[in-house]
RNA sequence: CGGGGCGUGGCGCAGUCCGGCUAGCGCGCUUGGUUUGGGACCAAGAGGCCGGGGGUUCGAAUCCCCCCGCCCCGACCA
């Protein structure tokens, strides 16, 4: 590509709607435009990357026996009722007015209906369907660049199982082949495990990317072999436990203490002793929460261990079921409330809590003797320090962006459309699926955020729009011209994509900025000074290094740095 | 949806509090000339219903009301 005849729009200035790396470097090298919040229009340049690394992503795919599909964006809104997902995604999901059609936000649906149609022995499976096609979800707040945007472009992929076990095989297919895809992209990532949110299903892993711009919380453990996103993390913290004396229990007046640290410092107890209260509603049951002292409540958790959905509890509500505001709310003669604990509180005594009474609490508390737990569950948030779980030294906590993620979904999507087929006995059964999903844009955006520098993209040369960028120094120079239009075509024949700057009238200052900005991994400039004395200048982007070589060994030189 | 910020030639911004004359500046663009290895210089130009609608006023980019859009924080997020 010449670049006085492509559009490539450089900014020379950071635009000020951007704010991390890699948004104001599309914008700036010319990759993307937006269109509206969180849709973007990719101009030449950034389409070249996209189809870079939706190649690399179909190579992967196919190498594990998947089969490419196109499926619609347009899907009838009945499909989705039937799996209860216009309810579950809610406003996300985009809906048309002049037809009961959706914008698709993701496929299952689509898959199970085809499945359902058209595999109806045990023999028809395994399969793995997947295709690389836009999705569109309404998100309340699309940002940071093509990160989080209402548009996007997604391979997401389905494997369709006679059973659980098989259905382990198609996982781990697709969890080897995510980690060729994205180590090929050259970005640097770890995996976690992470929760099913409605997706549903039995399972999930994340393929997630250290960075303060993500919005996912991460905890890994200092040598690197626990990693876990927050929601299900865990981590070895001791039990409560027992306190020597079995006291009974006994109400004690606690005037304008508010937080569990003041009552803490007021009582001069361990916080731990406290089991503080929190309150929520489990779908339209009200819920008591009892957690050790400051600990975190993780809804993630919660809704794991109890379904359906959870919210907190309205203050005034719970004024109207208790008599009693949240700082002074505890277990004991709470009526018509569902209570669960904290792992760590099982089994302790000694504890105090909530009154149910404003500015009194009961102390001596034995959960087992005093209360009746309706069940102990790990529910609390990893703090950063904490031990991992399996070893593996402290847990540090850091945010990460979310570039695939992979789920055994069971029989969720194939009871509610009815996609069974017959095993080997002629029994009927539901098809066990999975699916999984990259992200396009955030592999691109995330190579950008791990490989940029003041002045631009460095790209790694799978992904690159072009290997090389190509500079004729001056346009003033015969020799320089003619030398440069020779090494343009004698690039090409060697098999190299070549970005050349072909300019006139622009200076060099201009062009040796913009080849950074756009960020190809080798620049080739010609320039009169060296070219007097028989050289070209090899520029690699990434280390600034230069070197100069023979005008005459030049495509091999750069052919080999490509190799 | 809650909180905050913003909307002025293609881009980045000033002017808005405290209404006033022809709406400025930098970059980019066009033309001519000079320059030529790290975002050159001089000169002459083109380009604006100041986000939209309504109101107040002799007069509105500026004040008031409504609406729209964009960004950030939070809530949400397969």
């Amino acid at each position: 590509m010449r670049l006085s005849k492509g559009f490539i729009p450089t900014v020379k200035e950071t635009p000020a709607d951007a704010v991390i790396p890699s948004h104001q470097l599309m914008i700036r090298a010319g990759m993307i435009r937006a269109l509206a919040a969180g849709v973007y229009t990719f101009l030449p340049l950034g389409h070249r990357v996209m189809m870079k690394v939706a190649q690399i992503v179909r190579e992967e795919m196919d190498a594990i026996g998947g089969q490419e599909f196109h499926l619609p964006a347009l899907s009838p809104v009945e499909l989705w009722q039937e799996t209860g997902r216009v309810e579950a995604f809610g406003d996300t999901l985009f809906h048309l007015k002049n037809r009961p059609l959706v914008l698709a936000p993701t496929h299952e649906e689509v898959i199970c209906w085809l499945a359902k149609n058209h595999i109806s022995s045990y023999k028809d499976m395994p399969q793995i369907w997947y295709q690389i096609q836009t999705k569109f979800r309404n998100e309340p707040r699309p940002r940071s660049g093509v990160l989080r945007g209402r548009q996007f472009l997604m391979k997401d992929s389905y494997s369709l199982d006679r059973s659980m076990e098989a259905l382990d095989v198609s996982y781990d297919l697709h969890a080897k082949a995510y980690r060729k895809i994205f180590a090929r992209c050259g970005l640097r990532f770890f995996v976690v495990g992470a929760s099913s949110g409605t997706m549903g299903g039995t399972g999930s892993q994340e393929f997630m990317m250290e960075s303060d711009a993500g919005e996912d919380v991460i905890a890994l453990s200092e040598d690197g072999t626990y990693a876990a996103n927050v929601e299900v993390a865990t981590s070895r913290v001791p039990a409560v436990g027992r306190v020597a004396h079995t006291k009974p229990v006994e109400e004690i007046h606690t005037p304008s203490v508010r937080t569990i640290d003041e009552l803490a410092q007021f009582l001069k107890v361990d916080e731990q002793r406290l089991a503080k209260s929190v309150v929520y509603w489990g779908g339209d049951k009200p819920l008591l929460v009892l957690m050790a002292g400051n600990d975190e409540l993780n809804e993630s958790k919660l809704l794991a261990a109890i379904g359906g959905n959870v919210r907190p509890m309205e203050a005034e509500r719970l004024m109207a079921l208790t008599g009693a505001d949240g700082g002074s709310i505890g277990p004991i003669g709470l009526r018509g409330f569902t209570i669960l604990a904290d792992k760590r509180l099982e089994g302790a005594n000694g504890l105090i809590s909530g009154a149910n009474r404003n500015d009194y609490h009961l102390a001596n508390i034995d959960l087992a003797r005093d209360c009746s737990i309706d069940g102990y569950h790990d529910l609390r948030t990893v703090q950063a320090g904490e031990d991992a779980p399996y070893g593996g030294g402290k847990l540090r906590v850091v945010k990460g962006i979310e570039l695939g993620h992979i789920f055994k979904l069971g029989t969720k999507y194939s009871d509610a459309l009815r996609a069974n087929f017959l095993d080997e006995n002629g029994r009927e059964a539901p098809i066990v699926m999975g699916s999984y999903g990259i992200g396009i844009e955030r592999i691109v955006a995330c190579h950008i955020e791990q490989n940029h520098d003041a002045n631009g993209i460095f790209w790694d040369k799978t992904i690159a729009p072009f290997h090389v960028h190509l500079v004729a120094v001056t346009a003033r120079s015969k020799e320089v011209v003619e030398t440069a239009d020779a090494l343009y075509r004698e690039l090409q024949s060697a098999g190299l994509e070549v970005l050349y700057d072909d300019r006139v009238e622009i200076s060099p200052g201009v062009k040796f900025k913009d080849a950074d900005l756009l960020g190809m991994p080798y620049q080739v400039i010609v320039g009169e000074k060296n070219l007097a004395n028989g050289k070209i200048e090899i520029k690699t982007r990434k280390t600034g290094e230069r070197t100069l070589v023979d005008r005459t060994g030049l495509v091999a030189s750069v052919s080999s740095l490509l190799a």
